[in-house]
DNA sequence: CTAATAGTGTCTATTAGACAGTATGTT
DNA sequence: AACATACTGTCTAATAGACACTATTAG
């Protein structure tokens, strides 16, 4: 038929198949402080997501992720940096492609599929304030062999989800998620949070990406109280240390003013590799 | 502007922004026994990928992973689905999102994103012939911090792969992988050939995957050996029956012929469920 | 002094690694 | 009998879990 490359490629016709349109979900996680009871209390932490409440339609007025569709310059990566950047102003910040979601019915306009990505970043390096559509919302999991429940809050509006597991047939490891309640998310960003939740957990026990959302000098309990909030566990303090004890290195700075003993700050051993 | 979602969704127009088509990659992993050097000795098993030789442009000639372009009715992993029962006439298959590329070249035609897939499929299953353009080609893998060189062999024709694993700025534990040598790979599926590859290895010591590729009985050395074709070690006998034995049940086969003590077979215990 | 957190020592339980030994088929 | 694999017992090393103890600050 053709006699080359060369030769097909300029008699291709790029509309040959049918196209769609795709977007970059970005699930922005950080860890924060909370209140403080006493003087001589720890702050406690939290554990969020930033949301954006939707202008227009469709799902207008209700919370979604930030994201945006893919120009056909850029990679899907790129777009979710470059969202990044218009939503918090932040560069250089860890992100991870999670999943591609492309349920047909997804987006009530047309076929769109949306590739997903998970950011960490640390709070503290947020100088800027958020768009006045930006919000934090404070994650609370509480997570069965059939179900994760999952309550989203501002401080003002409560977003609550309930997402049952179903096991896939034949797959051993994999639950297909289907939303059992959610009233207040747009599209099906309940299922790419609760992916990414899972996601994040997971990683937490086997790689270094915590780092990403601590400030430069940390003590050990806050790292710790960290994993304790985003794992939704209590973990012992000798075996916390004893694991931990080789990713970080101890500076001569120490945080004092606490009511209590000052505590060692740490900070990441391979920060700059 | 709009007074209703209805009345937004009327007035939609789905060419606001630009559009691409995508493909869905598959890769379909299998072991497979190779020769048996005498008749004291166990045959050795081999790790296995199939390809397809390319029979238009682009890239004519050349191997390349089952796949092609999803219609506007059917999401990925229903794609993904058609293919392999195109190729090997199998349903019920092991099938898990891989990953989603997207290099703005990845395809000299157009703008093409391909999200991938992983299957695992026992190959005794397999009663048809395979289509004639298709081949199974053993994988053999070295791997360094740097590096991954893969040569895949079908007998007649031998591919090497050679990819650079780069840092990701900021990531932990995520690679770049940048291919530094291919001559006989389609696309950008050495990329994909190399991450399945890895994510099959992961998931292997944390998952139940591995019975996906079992045939229903099997003995624990068979069970064993496939273990160490893919993770590419030795493993000591008494550890991994330690570590398998809440997985099987045995059963009351054996298989005898082996010029030595015969061996009982097991099956996976959560079969069925 | 007290309440609260910071940080360590040590005992125990569990799991992983290593090696040597016994068992049992085919030729 | 010999060979090759099947399978087990047991010792040791390493890791994880638990608890109790000491250290140090602000108020």
């Amino acid at each position: 038929m053709y006699k080359s490359e060369e030769e097909f490629l300029k008699n291709y016709n790029p509309d040959e198949f049918e196209k769609l349109s795709m977007t970059s979900d970005i699930i922005i996680f950080s860890v924060s402080d909370g209140d403080q009871k006493n003087y001589r209390k720890l702050k406690d932490k939290h554990f969020s997501v930033l949301l954006i409440k939707r202008k227009d339609y469709p799902f207008k007025d209700m919370w979604c992720l930030p994201g945006g569709f893919i120009r056909m310059d850029e990679t899907t990566e790129e777009a979710a940096k470059r969202i990044l950047l218009d939503e918090t102003n932040l560069h250089d910040i860890y992100l991870e492609q999670l999943y591609t979601f492309d349920a047909i019915d997804r987006d009530p306009r047309m076929r769109i599929v949306s590739t997903s990505y998970m950011a960490l970043i640390d709070k503290n390096s947020l100088r800027d304030k958020l768009p006045e559509n930006a919000s934090w919302f404070n994650i609370l999991v509480d997570e069965s062999d059939k179900e994760i429940n999952i309550t989203l809050d501002n401080g003002k509006e409560e977003i609550k989800l309930v997402i049952e597991k179903k096991l896939k047939e034949l797959t051993t490891d994999r639950y297909k998620y289907i939303t059992k309640h959610n009233t207040k998310l747009a599209f099906d960003h309940d299922l790419v949070i609760a992916s990414g939740i899972s996601r994040l957990k997971n990683k937490l026990e086997y790689t270094d990406i915590v780092f990403n959302m601590m400030p430069r000098y940390f003590s050990l309990s806050e790292l710790q109280q960290v994993y304790e909030i985003i794992l939704g566990k209590k973990l012992l303090d000798p075996a916390f240390r004893r694991i931990i004890a080789n990713k970080v290195r101890k500076t001569n700075k120490v945080k004092t003013g606490g009511g209590h003993r000052p505590s060692a700050l740490f900070e990441y051993k391979e920060r700059d590799k």
